[in-house]
DNA sequence: TCTTTGGTTTAGTCATAGCTAATTTCTATT
DNA sequence: AATAGAAATTAGCTATGACTAAACCAAAGA
């Protein structure tokens, strides 16, 4: 049975393990046997085969005991799976109204059926969307990232205002969290104050003033 | 891995089998292990060896050597699969723009990893629609198939004049060559003549007047 | 009734992708 | 440098779903 779409047929499951192991790249992270079997809710053992499966259709280098690091051709893979599953989130809120803690999931399945054809045409629609609704770019038809470098809430001065760019993706929970908060992308904050002894940040938004984690506040990126 | 999406945990494997099968019944002929297996594109163990599964999991009937036959829970899962197809057809149609002969297979695809929960915000979106583009009945939220008993464009009494209600799903090329000739749902037609001796039959449409093989104007529903 | 033949099923493989249990390797600490 | 503990790997199993080759039924014709 194929399950695969891409013209490079790989399994969904490769998609779902380069994409991880692209993201652990993103955070700096090695990506060891335990980091990607952690991130893929999966054994070990399956991690350490997966790599070697991996490995073999070329789409990383695997160093034994060391993990492994995308090549070329997995990276690209990798960002064919984010462009589909960003454009698909933008796709679905746009044309659906599905709120930011829905699309995800929703997403996380479709990405793997999309064709390019699909793909294209649904990129066309939205008038090439550059950013999906967290506010994290999607990589263009040339699978090119475009990464800006932005300060987090928690960089702001206390009394500094900025506009949300983005927030995490993923976590339906927190982003509802964040929405009753109107901590989402678009939206006008201000860093009102660090509460010393470590502790929240007050952020001011359009519903007024809310204490977050700080290590929350760092998640949440300033246009 | 789970590739699966409904709550019933069901295959996409299996889903396509059902679904196969169901068609099967629609066309009057039975599921017996080789029809099955042309339709599924496998060969005959592939097919013997599904239907026992699917009698396992008590979607089928199965009799050796005779074919399966749907339970309910079987035509259930088959529906919600035929709802899932034809609503993502809908919605391609609606939301991109694709053509009559491009939607087909992409809703082959993706009916598969559909969560009722954007099913649900699809069919609202569009309007609880009861028909997909191609002029087929869509399975409505308690999965039932309103088939309204229709003539073909085939015993149309020449002369007489009728609007397409449905052309055949499924064959890309044969869905080009229709729209070539604006024989498409909606499109009024009249079945000019019937050419002797077993000939083509003469169809006119907003394009003029076209010759097409009378098995072809069986396959084309008229409202 | 016997036999042929086509359709069906069994038997045995393969690939993917997961698991547990056991083992091996690396690393950090004594 | 030796060793304990964490991380990684191997070994061996399971399930799905496809395949080929071989055996087996069943409906029809001699």
């Amino acid at each position: 049975m194929k399950i695969t779409t891409s013209p490079n047929e790989i399994s969904s499951a490769a998609q779902d393990y380069v994409k991880a192991i692209l993201a652990l790249e993103f955070a700096g992270e090695p990506a060891t046997t335990s980091a990607l079997a952690k991130r893929m809710g999966v054994t070990a053992p399956s991690a350490t085969a997966m790599a070697k499966r991996l490995a073999g259709l070329g789409l990383v280098e695997r160093t034994p005991y060391r993990g492994v690091a995308l090549t070329d051709a997995g990276r690209c893979a990798a960002l064919e799976v984010l462009r589909h599953h960003r454009l698909l989130e933008r796709y679905l809120v746009e044309t659906l109204g599905l709120s930011l803690d829905e699309v995800h999931a929703e997403a996380e399945r479709l990405e793997h059926v999309l064709s390019d054809e699909l793909e294209a045409r649904i990129d066309e629609a939205l008038g090439f969307p550059t950013h999906d609704p967290h506010g994290d770019p999607i990589p263009d038809r040339e699978l090119q990232l475009t990464t800006t470098p932005r300060r987090s809430l928690i960089d702001l001065e206390p009394g500094e205002r900025g506009t949300i760019a983005s927030v995490p993706d993923g976590d339906a929970e927190l982003l509802r969290y964040l929405a009753g908060l109107a901590l989402v992308p678009g939206q006008e904050v201000e860093l009102a104050a660090l509460e010393p002894f470590d502790g929240p940040a007050m952020v001011r938004s359009s519903t007024g003033d809310h204490a977050i984690a700080r290590k929350l506040a760092a998640l949440i990126r300033i246009a």
